[in-house]
DNA sequence: TATCTTTGTGAGTGATTACTCACTATTTAT
DNA sequence: ATAAATAGTGAGTAATCACTCACAAAGATA
């Protein structure tokens, strides 16, 4: 990956996620990227492959946060992780994830089932701890975080750390 | 109002819900009202002027659904009533409370300020049943409803009565 | 009936769009 | 060192964009 391509990447990251992908055009994405347009087509071959590339790396993402949940063997401890999560994206992510968080309203990009895995381990807690009805547990806990995530990239939760806590008792966990 | 000018609004309100706002040409819009294209600039001046004229009755809509919430003096059914909400709304307004959440993600159109009236008769309502952090729950059962409302409108949610059921339970109303 | 206002049309505007292409500069492989 | 492949440029293109304007039709008022 040569310098000029990431630059490009990153510019259209920032771009796509603050103004929407059809508000941004190519012509800005090379001004801030600080390249000529055309070597935008020349890797991405289109504006929407470029969408794509962002897109591809979404996968891998997701794995990487979620896989040190699903190998968790105490239930407890697999739904203080969860709660966790949203309150564990850093900073410089933000525009990754508010890019994910805007996309899943188009049909195109809508996957509700990449949360799937997830919602299964959290069932599986859930049953573990005697909860009454552990599938409906899990869907409620993954749209509490799902809720929660939005906030925290609109910018509009104040007070993250209470939450947390307040999330983590109601659980005891 | 004039029939092309509800026309108009009608049309608009679709395409900027599924497509969004800049995916959605004027063109498109008069094409799809059956009007002259530069009859939507005589109504409404440009085509910022047109959302704004579906967002301004966003207002009204709020305070009707909100009304017979912050009017009830009983706690219990405050919190039932406010359950209700998400799997209350109609398919035929899924279009228009789309794209206010879709609107959500635009910093120019994010107020999270019109769900303070709700939160604060939220708090009292927990405070009067003795809940420990009446604030807190209220801001919990709150981003709930807006994570469900998201899935109802993107139609990811296949078990809204069993839902609606299970968060009654819960709360005990 | 005559006049004024509102509703509506559709061709035309300059600006911007995503994308192409002929070309040059720089690496890489032999 | 030379050839081939890749990285990069920037002017150019047709299409589309939001929007204007001169004008016509229809309604309301006098």
């Amino acid at each position: 990956m040569t310098d000029k391509k990431e630059k490009i990447l990153y510019s259209a990251l920032e771009l796509f996620a603050n103004g929407g992908f059809n508000a941004t055009s190519t012509s800005k994405i090379a001004k801030k990227a600080g390249v000529s347009e055309g070597l935008i087509f020349k890797h991405f071959r289109n504006k929407k492959g470029l969408l794509e590339a962002i897109m591809n790396s979404a996968e891998e993402q997701i794995t990487l946060l979620f896989t040190p949940i699903l190998i968790e063997t105490e239930p407890q401890v697999v739904i203080k992780k969860t709660i966790e999560l949203p309150f564990s994206i850093q900073e410089t992510e933000y525009n990754f994830w508010k890019l994910q968080f805007k996309l899943k309203w188009e049909d195109e990009y809508n996957m509700p089932q990449k949360m799937e895995p997830l919602n299964k381990k959290l069932t599986w807690a859930f049953t573990e701890l005697n909860y009454k009805t552990p599938k409906l547990e899990a869907q409620l806990l993954s749209q509490v975080l799902d809720a929660i995530s939005s906030e925290i990239l609109k910018g509009n939760l104040t007070n993250r750390t209470e939450l947390e806590e307040f999330l983590k008792v109601k659980y005891q966990v």
